[in-house]
DNA sequence: TGCATTTAATTGACATATCAATTATAATTG
DNA sequence: CAATTATAATTGATATGTCAATTAAATGCA
């Protein structure tokens, strides 16, 4: 076989999960109980009050369905407040609770870590590079 | 927000995950049933028909359980039989049918224009450093 | 040989991804 | 205003990821 490992794109789904895992980890090691998944769904929340569920699935790049079961979650973990939109009886107010609010300042110097740690011994200008390119496939695969 | 857009991780997984739509959309496109995991799990399979599930998912870099979901599914749609292993009974004998090595055969060139086209405007040697941040990254996540 | 340990694979539970269908409400338009 | 269309969210089905527990068979060692 082809070795997988000469294969970018294999080599692009291995290193998200890698860090993925590895985010998920150092999350747990200090008491979270949110997933990685979660704690994006809730960050963008916090971040963006009023925006629909679907503005924050694309911003999450996640499946409006799966925003719906991540709020479902996130509520029943008491870490939002749902209640309906006066104007818009067809929307929600996601509201997160001072729960939410402590543990996603807590947990904001550990991504921060983990990002680093991460991308330990790549400088910089190589991060943007990297970036770059990663954008670049993106755009491609949007045909 | 700080936009996701942003940080590094979130466009990385973006970007696989854009890759992998791409792919399963060509790949459907072309009359083919099979999600590009089956697909992947097959194709290791058909390279190493000897190996154990276990060697098959850590080649494959997916979860044990998830390689025999995947198999069973792979069985049920006539994609490989499964006869027990002579020397040790713990293990079954993977062998791909004959649907199977035209399917592989015949996806061969479509996969290969699929990762041509989401790399369509970089270099080989930008694929080559993409690469190697991407084992950086893999090796930084191991700790 | 007999028992403990290791290994290969499965299973269960839950989270997420994806696609399609559905519901409820809002907006548009004839 | 009524009928159509569009939008926000949910739901169902299936596939995969992850973790833990389990089963069955092989191996190692006293």
């Amino acid at each position: 076989m082809e070795k997988l490992d000469g294969i970018l794109f294999y080599s692009l789904e291995k290193a998200i999960k890698c860090y993925r895992q590895f985010a998920q980890r150092n999350m747990m090691k200090h008491g979270f109980d949110l997933t990685i998944d979660q704690w994006l769904v809730l960050k963008a929340i916090s971040d963006n009050p009023d925006w629909t569920q679907q503005e924050i699935a694309e911003a999450a790049f996640k499946d409006f369905a799966s925003v719906t079961r991540i709020v479902e979650i996130l509520v029943k973990k008491q870490y939002l407040t749902r209640t309906i939109h006066i104007n818009d009886r067809r929307r929600f107010n996601l509201t997160p609770t001072d729960k939410a609010t402590v543990n996603l300042q807590t947990m904001q110097p550990i991504t921060e870590s983990n990002r680093k740690k991460a991308l330990d011994g790549i400088s910089k200008d190589e991060v943007a590079q990297l970036h770059e390119y990663l954008t670049k496939i993106i755009e491609n695969c949007k045909s």
